[in-house]
DNA sequence: CTGAAAGCGCTAACAG
DNA sequence: CTGTTAGCGCTTTCAG
């Protein structure tokens, strides 16, 4: 078995008690005991068992982020911000739900268990109900998607606006037909449903009602985005510009049509959604919708970490950072 | 406070050990007494507290994972593969060191504290020493990236063997002149040193003796590619075929080839590694080495399971898995 | 089949 | 400034 502050403390000749002050230095101890008991603890190779500290004081000082995917690379920002916001008190823990629920709810019980101390759910198959249950009795928190009618803490941006200023762009430009790649309907996620708004209420501004046939519905990827444009072409009057709700839909979108020998950028043009770094790197570049994700990050632990230590008021406000629009050769 | 085993066991009338017991199901209970606990836990809403199960049975179940950076999606692939594997045993934390050996450190933390039980590092800043003596107390395993003498169990291909692969199919349709991108040398990843070798072998193998002004030696990511194209570019006879040691250097060397006129696929071919979901998106595809993921993730679970649970002989051993080439339109 | 009790490693009153 | 002690929530002998 491993080293225990018992063993310091005997083989430092002092109490247990002191060898915890030293280890937590919160509390007056000798220069020199402290001296003698870090001594004691560099020659034994002692780390303390968080396992009794936690137990102890009821706290990991962990923080789980649940994300759906490590597939897409629109989450490293966010993480990265999370883990500055969180250092060095906390740790954040990573995992993956490949969004199904059940494995979201297993990894749930790691706060059920007081594995962690709190949760951060980057996209969650869990609905308001379930969530303001959940948010009752634990932190948690939502960064990215938000959950319409949950009363929870949440950062995102508004993809509503975001969506209406990528196709306001394509309409000062003089396009007029212009095609939405979005996912299948009313089940989806808030973000795509929000977005398909802007869309509509961008082309309303210009005195266009949008038209069905000019809206593609799939799920999220190359391929479906490669679908889309072959349904777009087939078309008596296929659109000019086309916005899709994710990166990964206009890169299918660009590649079709590139194999189509259709122009992007100047015949076609397409505005994707996320900015992952696939976009700088694809020929032409993919203009698109940039999410602050460091922000976001920072900011969802910076609140979480104020509800978990100020108990009386929980802040379950939806907090809106702000988007850009990145221009690159898929729409100059 | 929340409910407790205590709470439980008065609730239902009977001892903690009885409780314990409903919940471990491992000994034996009457049907009746278990079905009454079992409606008490559902009542109170009771879920056992892993702090205290854990520091009595001094294990957490839960494997820590260490990325380099969640930024590449390399590792999603690798990271189902361990999470199937330990299901529904263990569950596995990812956490990114974003290749600071501090940060590392600070990681490996949750090992010494217990607050996992294992840790897979996937890319390490530790040298084989400090591995070596973190094998010694602890159950740990490599997985993609080896360590030159750290006796450690490690899953990964053959990098050497690969890179010959990859080079041979240039050397096969006639190309003689070869251009590598690669790291910068000596103080690299072993997985890059061992590129160059098969790159260096493969060419020695048709007789030709590598030349240095074919190597262009930077970092790991896209811009990098595009410089080492523009290197090329500038010799009096650029080669005909690059190697790239990332699918992000040759999506480089591709987009500023395109931006050149050059023709990629017949003019200049490319090929990349590690075949990451960009590879197949890229126009034109992007021509690759790619590991079996999936395999590898399981992999080194299950051998660090087997070193977790018979501690009396350590499995330190190397283990390859196969590597392929797919072929795309960058090197048809 | 069930209960009593010890103890995992640690922290935090409390007393001195 | 330091030691004694109780106890965090749980599992697991040991008796019965």
């Amino acid at each position: 078995m491993s080293v225990t502050i018992k063993d310091v403390a005997k083989a430092a000749g002092v109490s247990v008690a002191t060898v915890s002050r030293v280890l937590n230095n919160n509390a007056a101890v000798s220069d020199e005991t402290a001296a003698v008991v870090n001594e004691v603890i560099k020659e034994l190779g002692y780390s303390p068992n968080f396992l009794g500290r936690n137990l102890r004081k009821c706290e990991t000082n962990n923080i789980l982020a649940i994300l759906p995917s490590t597939e897409h690379t629109v989450y490293s920002d966010i993480i990265k911000g999370m883990q500055d916001a969180a250092f060095p008190n906390y740790d954040i823990l990573l995992s993956t739900s490949n969004s199904y629920l059940d494995t979201e709810m297993r990894l749930l019980e790691m706060l059920f268990n007081r594995t962690v101390d709190a949760a951060v759910l980057l996209g969650t198959q869990l609905d308001a109900n379930a969530l303001n249950d959940l948010n009752k009795r634990y932190n948690i928190a939502l960064c990215c998607e938000r959950v319409t009618d949950a009363k929870v803490l949440t950062v995102t941006i508004n993809n509503e606006q975001a969506a209406y200023d990528a196709v306001k762009m394509f309409l000062d430009k003089g396009k007029r037909k212009i095609g939405l790649i979005t996912t299948s309907g009313v089940t989806d996620a808030p973000s795509s449903a929000d977005r398909e708004l802007g869309y509509k209420r961008a082309l309303a501004d210009y005195g266009i009602t949008s038209d069905e046939k000019y809206i593609f519905r799939c799920s999220y990827d190359y391929t479906d985005g490669r679908n889309g444009l072959k349904y777009f072409m087939s078309l008596d009057e296929p659109p000019e510009a086309i916005f899709c709700i994710s990166d990964l839909l206009a890169a299918g979108v660009i590649k079709e049509a590139l194999k189509n020998g259709i122009s992007v950028g100047s015949e076609l043009q397409v505005c994707g959604f996320d900015n992952i770094s696939l976009s700088e790197m694809y020929t032409p570049g993919i203009t698109t919708v940039s999410q602050p994700g460091y922000d976001m990050g920072r900011t969802v632990i910076n609140k979480l970490l104020d509800n978990m230590h100020n108990s009386a008021f929980k802040n379950n406000d939806t907090i809106i950072l702000n988007h850009s629009i990145i221009m690159r050769g898929s729409a100059k």
